[in-house]
DNA sequence: ACCGCACCCTGAGCGC
DNA sequence: TGCGCTCAGGGTGCGG
């Protein structure tokens, strides 16, 4: 679900809900593909300590505790992570609840997919992470020590240059679109950012990306920070199970020049937007101002 | 080194 | 109502 804006969001949302806050208790489901550090282990680590800092690279985040040791959190496609205090939450199916009232979301109760609870002390309340699909991610880092799915990262997307990425592109024949993908050579851009800052630049997504302009580059980069910029200002994407950890609907949805658009008039030149599969993701472009 | 693909999961939405 | 199908904002690991 959450590329670099919904996760920059969450953070944001997270940081007074977590911050100074110590972990009193922890409940997780059991061990799974989620667990990177396996759940026991998990609880034993983090029971007692206290969340000093709350970044974010790319698409994870990562929580600082006051023994040195780290969280990291991934949030895959589905992950959801809220706290408690939020006044709603709408709630990836579950028990076919569906989208609930504000009042009836109010009282969140715990389900099969929520995998994590953090049961914080102080007034914030408690911070949950749930993940039907289960292809988010928790680690638990020691102090001191390295993470080598942190350090592969490239570049921050926000920070984006022509430069750098026209240097990446050097003999790629593969298209530009699984470039901007390639979290080791941009962190944080995915497949909705990675549409719409290629219709900023006027760049198909299937192009070679070898054969992307300096120029090009210039504004492909530039696309990639005005659309995250935008869309972090207007609170996220929510197209289907994208929430706030306040429970808000994002407003970029509404912004969209091309991500799921196919079929409809592009927002520059009226042509039809088209839809196929490039880099084994769904891509949309407008076939007429794209070149 | 690079690239495409299978795979990790669950749920929604669609046509029949 | 229900079944089977396709699709989904992410990432890893494998083989060619």
């Amino acid at each position: 679900m959450p590329e670099l804006p919904e996760v920059e969001i969450t953070r944001r949302q997270l940081v007074p809900a977590l911050i100074e806050r110590r972990i009193r208790a922890l409940r997780t489901t059991g061990p799974s593909y989620f667990f990177l550090t396996p759940p026991a282990e998990l609880t034993a680590r983090l029971v007692g300590r206290r969340v000093c800092a709350l970044d974010r690279l790319g698409k994870y985040l990562v929580a600082g505790l006051d023994d040195g040791g780290r969280l990291l959190l991934h949030l895959g496609m589905t992950g959801q992570l809220f706290s408690e205090g939020a006044a709603s939450v709408a709630l990836l199916s579950s028990t076919g609840a569906g989208t609930l009232s504000p009042r009836d979301q109010r009282g969140f109760r715990v389900d099969q997919h929520t995998h994590l609870v953090f049961e914080l002390d102080g007034r914030g309340g408690d911070v949950f992470f749930r993940d039907p699909r289960k292809f988010g991610k928790v680690q638990w880092l020691a102090p001191g020590v390295a993470c080598e799915r942190i350090d592969k990262l490239g570049p921050d997307a926000l920070s984006a240059s022509g430069a750098q990425l026209f240097s990446a592109a050097r003999g790629r024949r593969a298209a530009i679109k699984g470039l901007l993908l390639d979290q080791t050579v941009l962190a944080g851009v995915g497949n909705i950012y990675a549409d719409e800052a290629l219709h900023f630049a006027g760049v198909r997504p299937g192009r070679a990306a070898g054969r992307v302009t300096r120029a090009e580059a210039d504004r492909i980069a530039e696309g990639i920070v005005r659309v995250m910029q935008r869309s972090i200002e207007t609170g996220g994407s929510s197209i289907s199970d994208y929430i706030h950890p306040d429970g808000e609907r994002g407003r970029y949805q509404d912004e969209r020049m091309v991500y799921a658009r196919e079929g409809q008039p592009c927002k520059r030149c009226g042509a039809p937007i088209a839809r196929r599969t490039i880099a084994q993701r769904s891509s949309h472009y407008c076939p007429k101002c794209q070149k």
